[in-house]
DNA sequence: TTCAAGACTTGACAGTAATAAT
DNA sequence: ATTATTACTGTCAAGTCTTGAA
């Protein structure tokens, strides 16, 4: 067993790291002659560099965003560096260009991958499974260990999220001599493709990726690192639950004294003490400072501005109401409307006093006067540690109401998904509505209907088979009665799966589950739950799943408490 | 104290594989 | 066997938080 604490006191992260470098994107393959590129109605051959950056542009032909203003300005800023002069000086005008037939030609290509025979599809995956074999493994600390993203990202154009001020420009290609790499002294070091050069190689076991590199939008660093089934991420993972469970400890130490700083005489320690409430109640992010201009504009809790707020001293029937409205990771939107405590409500006006819309709510206050504040109050504890134990807890106390015991395994499954459901929006994970949801509604509500008439059958030939049974008496019939009160009881229970199932689908029409499972919810948790219902743990995690909460399934027995 | 760089976690979603339905 | 649907996986952007230098 590992232990709690880092495995090394000097905070190194291992002794001994091997692999084998990155996979590279394949080159580009210049477009067939045939495949033209027409400049103001005429056609038009790109030298080679242009091109690629072409077909980047004639790949997204579809999506709304080449239409929008930035996206074009940007990639036609970027495409034009690629130029070679001659092009640059003809190609003035991105309007003028026609891309129609390269996209045209990639649509062919997609549709003949999907026509491939079946054993040109299984030489493909057997390539890919020979590279993962070769690439997708590493050696730390005598232990073979998957490594998560093997794979340079390929060349493109980039499309940020939300309204992104870089849409469009030009993700480039990296190379090996952009790659720095990672590994002990005494490993075997990766080699470089022939004829390339590392950009350096590096043996600082202080840090876990394996490889990085800087890539050109953000100007921010890339990693190659280890997939969470690995022990390192386990272990890492282990820790924030533990953190959160010894904020669970001192969690009523920490809100009466912030309900209390709430009366300060200090402008930041008030500001400071709304902050943190609205973290702990309502689950935000701490929200860091971003540099304008460069991201999309989205705030967390810190960064709120006067505009995200609205304030109701009365609304229906409720008192002290505030709204918030505003964007935050991803550019999703939070929309919430919630009955504060009057002091916290006073508070707000007067941190609205005298300001502008675009100022800043907490004008005392940012991440970092918070997380040292919350750092004095427990070791460990930052805001986001707020956000894993209201997760935690509410999955566990959910669970705890909804589950019947006497109910079946999919009506179990149900009150799961349920309480899943219930942190997944405190923590305001959202999914687009899936294209096809209605669709498929309607398919399973047909299934449902269907199943309905065949009980209503089985229901009267089991009437019909025990009045003849009453006649007779005989043991044929006693079998046959026998045999239909048998097909309606799987019937029914098909039938009450099948309703599950729609209720299910339909209360997570806009509700992502899978974010929470994967980052808030402490594996413990479910799988304590599940061995003290009978239920598999197949049902709840998948393969992956599995994997990666290996530590949890090994750990947890039915009694666990978060 | 401020700032930027660095390292790591969290996040939505698109493409693909697996499974079910026809 | 083929097609439709669902489940899963990989992708890569966007956060959080720490650290170290100015």
């Amino acid at each position: 067993c590992i232990s709690m604490e880092e495995r090394y006191t000097d905070g190194s992260k291992w002794r001994f790291l091997e692999h084998k470098g990155p996979v590279f994107a394949p080159p580009y393959e210049p477009m067939p002659d045939k495949v033209k590129f027409y400049y103001d109605g005429k056609p038009m051959k790109l030298s080679a560099p242009a091109e690629e950056v072409a077909t980047f542009f004639a790949k997204m032909l579809d999506h709304e965003y080449t239409t929008k203003d930035i996206f074009r300005k940007n990639f036609f800023k970027d495409w034009r560096k690629e130029m070679t002069p001659e092009e640059k000086s003809k190609i003035s005008d991105l309007n003028k260009c026609d891309f129609s037939e390269m996209s045209t030609y990639f649509k062919a290509q997609s549709e003949a991958r999907k026509q491939m025979t079946k054993e040109e599809k299984q030489k493909i995956k057997e390539e890919n499974e020979r590279i993962l074999q070769e690439y997708g493994f590493c050696i730390m600390d005598k232990h073979k260990e998957r490594i998560g993203n093997f794979r340079i990202e390929p060349p493109g154009l980039f499309r940020g999220r939300g309204d992104h001020p870089k849409m469009g420009m030009l993700k480039r290609r990296i190379r090996p001599q952009d790659i720095i790499i990672n590994c002990s002294k005494d490993s075997k070091i990766p080699k470089p493709p022939p004829g390339t050069k590392w950009k350096e190689v590096r043996h600082d076991n202080k840090v876990t990726w394996l490889a990085s590199w800087t890539e050109n939008i953000q100007g921010s660093i890339k990693y190659i690192m280890l997939n969470p089934s690995s022990r390192i991420k386990g272990e890492k993972d282990w820790q924030k639950y533990e953190t959160a469970r010894r904020l669970k400890k001192c969690v009523d130490r920490i809100r009466t004294q912030y309900r209390d700083d709430w009366k300060s005489k200090e402008m930041r320690i008030r500001q400071r003490a709304v902050a943190l409430y609205f973290i702990d109640k309502l689950a935000l992010r701490a929200g860091n400072e971003k540099e304008e201009g460069e991201t999309a504009d989205t705030v967390g809790c810190c960064s709120l501005r006067v505009e995200h707020i609205k304030l109701y001293p009365k609304m229906d029937d409720k008192e002290y109401v505030v709204e918030f409205d505003f964007l935050g990771k991803d550019s999703i939107r939070y929309y919430n409307k919630i009955p504060v405590e009057k002091r916290v409500f006073k508070n707000l006006q007067l941190f609205l006093e005298n300001k502008q819309p675009e100022d800043d709510l907490f004008d005392r206050l940012n991440t970092s006067i918070l997380n040292k504040h919350l750092q004095e109050l427990m070791d460990g504890l930052t805001a986001k540690v707020f956000r894993t134990y209201n997760a935690s807890i509410t999955l566990q106390q959910q669970l705890k109401e909804l589950t019947c015991g006497d109910d079946s395994v999919p009506a179990k499954i149900l009150s799961y998904n349920r309480a899943n459901r219930a942190v997944a929006i405190l923590c305001n994970h959202q999914r687009a509505p899936p294209k096809t949801f209605e669709k498929s509604m309607q398919n399973l509500q047909t299934k449902i209907d269907d199943k309905q008439s065949q009980l209503s059958t089985a229901r009267k030939q089991l009437k019909a088979a025990k009045s003849d049974h009453k006649a007779s008496h005989d043991e044929k019939s006693k079998k046959a009665v026998e045999m239909k009160r048998k097909a309606v009881q799987r019937i029914e229970e098909q039938l009450m799966k099948l309703q599950m199932q729609a209720t299910d689908r339909e209360e997570n029409k806009q509700i992502a589950l899978g974010t929470s499972k994967l980052n808030y919810l402490d594996p413990r948790i479910s799988v304590a739950w599940c061995k003290k219902y009978g239920i598999p743990i197949e049902k709840i995690y998948n393969k992956t799943q599995r994997e990666k909460f290996a530590w949890a399934i090994d750990m947890a027995e039915k009694d666990y408490e978060f």
